[in-house]
Parts: structure tokens; sequence; C-alpha cells
DNA sequence: TATGAATGAGGATTCATTCAT
DNA sequence: TATGAATGAATCCTCATTCAT
């Protein structure tokens, strides 16, 4: 594929994203796209199959941008407490990115519940967030700061924290709770880990 | 309102709530609903407004369930650990029926996410899941099994984890995973309350 | 037909003739003639074969009216001015009534331009006008007050005016127009019937 | 806009036209439009926000259509009477024509009953009616073949009797009656303007 | 005689997709 | 490569009509 050609695709999942952002999944069309693309309403299914190709693709490249900012914050840090930290402060950082960013996804997610092709890429994607999860319980407990019994399980709900804290949130729209939200995750998260009652 | 009425009413949200967890919230016309419902397709229109009041009130009646069975469950208990068991037993109680309902919760949450009027419906449902946990965590402090330092952060937390983990488990799409993620739920939250650090 | 029947369509045309003075003829639906008549949905269909039916006999019922009430003030008169005062008085007679008689009758004459049935009940309407016209006439001709070659021609234009003065007055929207409207019809329609230039 | 566009949407309004005079303002459907202009069904939503618009554009269109004529007409006589005579016999004019634009303006009428917006465009039609009634008038009067006291009157009642005459032939439904109503409105208007006694 | 629940045909509108330019 | 005019399928909603009670 020509670079123009990509140029033009990133220029049209892009638009889409902001316009879902802004109006919500189903209530996007290929006119709202290309408006905001400021391209001729041809253009996308010029570049595209159809207009489901273009959420799929963005799906796809939602959850990408959203694994590679987390693995990178991780990646800078050396302790299992300042990467856990900075895993929750990447996943939940600041108000109105994270507002657009989770409204997508979660227009996602509940599409995805109808959606076997969706929900692999999903799949896809809590395997990245469970991995970088092991990695960081993994070195807390070589660190014996963390004490944990079963590292799928805390990986599984580490994610499932960070997710739940930020739907609530989002749900909430109250850009001064964003903080707020931030901190009950990541002091929940931490309070779970380094129970030393979990080796039961 | 006669009660013939209320009936229609009920057996219409009913038809509506099996066609959404089916085929998803946008895909649902109101031709599905009536088909559903083995009505004709006049009746949708005839007892409410519009296609959007069914779903507002689908929306009211699925929170309304779901808080009622969750309150009812944990009334039954009396002490903090068996209540908290019984909250999220009921959350996540079994997997046709949590499929169906979590489906449906999200598509609605994905929707909220751009309506306010949903939102609040949402709203007055967190309210009612925090009391539970407020009154679960108040509890067990009272008997000494819980370490909790932020009463309101703790509710907060356990409806975080409970959903958290119901759309993770939604998204693996697998039934032999239901009560794994359940006990990883318990035990998550468990370990989170009783965890004496908390109280620095 | 039962006097109860005869009761109940009276009842139903009234609710039509108001329903269609507020909200014109097409928007008129058989819940707004049930809800105007103070009955149930199923009355009209009941007491008329169809919704066309009802109209048909509103139109009757109308034009009868307006042609009942233009005889008896032609003939409460004895001179050719004073009948053809007191016809186009009773004609143009009170803004509101007027006005929601005209309107009802000009939605008719509208519908009438695509319906034969329709047209025919006008004519008989036109028939009554005419002769009225006529009997005016003759009478002015015979008091020499009047010069007319053509009395049919009379007759023709009379109504003509009539109608024309009304359906701009009704345009017009300003009740204050009313009577300067009618004085306008009258006066044309004098001064046509005395300019002895007719009798060429 | 393109000039594409506009002829799209002249094709459009002569559809609509065509559709209004053969089944009537309210039993025409965006399918019929569609249908008529030998286009397919969305194009009328494409150039037209909804179908309001077109007809209240087709109005717009229709009385201009109608006042363009007969002022040209007018302006290509000199005396009063030629003026007078060229306006009536411009408006009632030939029977197959007379006949649809008639019909599709008293559709017209009859919705501006009922709605403020079409009358304002009736409003402006009737204002350049009424000027060229004045002009003729004030023209005539100085040519001291017609006597008037009120020209603001005359040129009103010119224009009920020229409506008066065209509804009461349209109704009637003969064509061969044309010229004779055609007359009829003639002679009514001179006789009415020439009676020297209106100089009361 | 009267009701109003239920039906389903009809129509306005939206929008993904196609395609000539 | 890009445009946007044109299409027509899909869907919400209205409402005349029917009919069981």
């Amino acid at each position: 594929m020509s670079s123009k050609a990509n140029k033009r695709k990133k220029q049209i999942l892009n638009a889409t994203f902001q316009a879902v952002a802004d109006k919500g999944y189903h209530a996007v069309t290929l006119q709202d796209i290309s408006d905001y693309a400021n391209l001729s309403k041809g253009v996308t299914n010029y570049y595209f199959e159809n207009k489901n190709e273009v959420f799929y693709q963005l799906l796809e490249w939602t959850v990408e941008r959203i694994h590679r900012n987390e693995r990178q914050a991780i990646n800078n840090e050396t302790t299992a407490i300042n990467k856990l930290k900075a895993y929750v402060y990447t996943a939940i950082s600041e108000p109105e990115q994270n507002r657009k960013f989770y409204k997508v996804y979660l227009d996602f997610l509940a599409h995805a519940g109808h959606n076997a092709e969706y929900r692999k890429v999903n799949d896809k994607f809590y395997e990245n967030c469970w991995e970088m999860g092991r990695e960081i319980v993994t070195l807390g407990v070589k660190e014996k700061v963390f004490s944990v019994a079963d590292i799928d399980k805390a990986a599984i709900t580490i994610r499932a924290l960070i997710d739940g804290c930020l739907i609530q949130w989002l749900m909430r729209d109250d850009d001064r709770l964003h903080s707020y939200y931030r901190d009950i995750c990541f002091d929940a998260i931490k309070s779970y880990l380094t129970n030393t009652k979990n080796n039961k």
C-alpha cells in the first residue's frame, strides 16, 4: 500500500475516532466521518471495504494505542510499585483524553458483546493487559512487596479494577472525580496485592 | 393505567430485553420487538411514546431488577462476609442469565456515555450499589473482619470490581470461566477489605 | 334511523367541524374527532362507514347551514337592495364564526378539486347561491334599482365576489379587516349591478 | 449552488407541481414526486430538507410564475382597459393550464388557512396583485375611463373577482365554461370600475 | 350501543453504497 | 485518486379500521 494511502487511512481513522467520541458508535455516519476528516463523502468507501471495516480497524488501532502507552509507561519504571503506579496512572491519565478514549472503547465493548470478530480484537488487548499485569506482579513478588498466590488471577483483577473504575468514573461525568478514581484504583490494587493473607 | 396495559408493557419490555440480548441495542427494530412479543408491529407505539421510551424504561427496569436481587441476597445474610459473598454471588450468579443481563446493561452503559438521561438512571443504580457496599463494609468494620479507612471508597471499589470482572468475563465468551471470575471477584474484594495496612 | 343515532351523528359532525377548523381537513384524525366529541375512538366507525363518509356528510351539512342562513336572511327582507345587503352581511357576518366556516369550506373546496363526489355537493350549493342571486337581481330589475342584461351572469358574479372576498380576508388573517371586506364586497356588487352601461 | 443542483431542484418542483395537480396536495407522496420526476425515491430528500420544504418552495414558485405572467401581460398594453383585459385574460387564460395551476393554488390556499408561513407567501402574492390592480385603476382614472373613489378597494375587488371566478369555474369542471367565466370576470370588473355612481 | 386494544398498511426520512466523472 | 450525485433498502411512526368484549 502506498504511503499516501496509509496517510489517508490514518486520517479517516482519526476522524472516525473523534466522531465516535462525540456522537457514539452507532450515531456516526459516513458523512460524519468525511466531515470530521475534511474529505469528500466517497473517500471512506474508497479506502475501506465498507463502514464496518473502518470501525473494526479503529478498534484495533484504539486498543493498540492504549496498550502501547501503558507498556511504555511500565517499561520506564523499575520497581514493581512504580510500574504498577505508572500502569494505572497511564490508564487513568487525564480527564479529557481519557473520556474520549474510554467512551469509544466502551462503545466497542458493547458492540463486541454481539460480534465475535470484535471480541477477538479485544481478547488480544486483554492478553496484553494480563501480560503487563503478570510482569508487575511477578516482579513485586520477587521484590517481596506483593503477596500473591495466583499471578494469573492477580492480572485479571488488576485489569478488572482499571476498567471498572474507568467506567464508573465515565458514567459519573465529573472531571473533578478523575484523580479521585485514579487513586482509588491504585490503592485498591496495591491493597489487594499486598495483603499477606492471600497466601493461604 | 389498567393492569392489562401494565401487563402488555411488561410483555413488551421483556421482548425488548430478549431482543437486545440477542441482537444488541442498536440492531433492535420495532419489528423485532413485536416479533419477540408475538404481537403486531403497531403495539409498541401503542403502549410507548416511541422506541427510545421503550429502551429508557427497559434500562430502569433492568437496573431495578439487578438491584432488587442483590439487595434481597444481602438482606438474607447476617455477617459482613456472608453478605459480601451473597452480593457478589448474586451479581455474578449464573452464566446464561448473567450473560443476557450484562450484555444488555453494557449496551446501555455505552449508550449512556452519550446520553445524560440514561446516565441519570445509571447514577441512581450506582447510588444503590454504593449503599449496599457501605452497609457491608460498615458491618465488617464493626465485626472487626474488615479494615477500611474510607468506606465510600471501599463501596466504589466493590462495584468497580464487580463490573470490571463481569465485563471481562462477558468478553471472554466462555461459560466455564463464570465461577472462576466470580471467585476472583469475591477473593479480590475480600483481600482488599481485609488488608490491615489500609489503616495507614 | 333512531333519534339517538341521529343525535350521535350530529355530535360527531360537530366535533369534526371544530377539529377541521382547528387543525385542517387532512390533519384531523379519527382520534381527534372522538376527542372533540368526548366519545370513544370507536364511535365514528360505528356511526359512519368510514372517515371519508364523515367528511362528506360534514361538507353537505356545512353548505346546507351556510345556505340556510343566507336564504333566511334574504327572506326577511323585501327590497332588492336590502335582500342583497342581508345576503352579503350573512355570508360575511362575524369574524370568528366566519373564519371557522370558511376555513372548513376552503379545505373542502381544495379537496373537491380532486374529488368529483365532493364537487357534486358543492355544485348543489352553487345552484342555491345562484338561485338566491337571481331572485335578488330579478327583483332589483323589477324595482328599477338594478340594471342587468344577463341575470345568470349576475348571479355568478355575486357569488364569485363573496367567495373571492372571503378568501382574501381569510388569508390576511386580521379580524379588523372583516367589516372592511364585507363592505367592499357589498359596494362592489351594488356598483356592478347598478351600472346602467351594462345594458349595452 | 451549482447549476446542476438548481436544475434538479426545478425538475423536482415541476414533478411535484404535476403530482399535486393530479392527486392533490395531501395525497402526494415522496414516491409520487420521484416517480413524476423519473428519479429515485431518495432524490427529494437529497435536494430538499424535507417534504414540506418542497411544497413551500413550490408555492413560492407557483405564485411567482402566476404573477410574472400577469405582470408581463399588463406591461405589454398601454391603455387601462387593455391592461385590465390583459390581466384578466392572463389570469384566466387557457383551460388545461389554468385548471392545473388553480387546483394547485387552491390546495395551497386551503393549507395556508392553517399555516402562517404559507400565508406569508400568499400575502406577498396579494401585494403584487393589488399593485397591478392599483396601477391599472390609477391609469384608468387618469384616462377618465374609470370612476373610482378608493383605489385600494378597487384593487382588492379586482383580485377577489378573479379568484372568485376561477374557483367557481374550477368547481364546475367544464372546460367549455372557461371563456364564459373569463368574460364574466372582465365584464364585472369593467362594470364595477366604470360606474360613475361610485364617486358618491 | 359503545369501547379501546390491536393490527398492519402506508409514508417520511436516513444513510451505506455505488458509480460516472 | 477523489468526488458527490443518485439510489433504494431499512426503519420509525401514524392512523384508519377491525373486533372482542
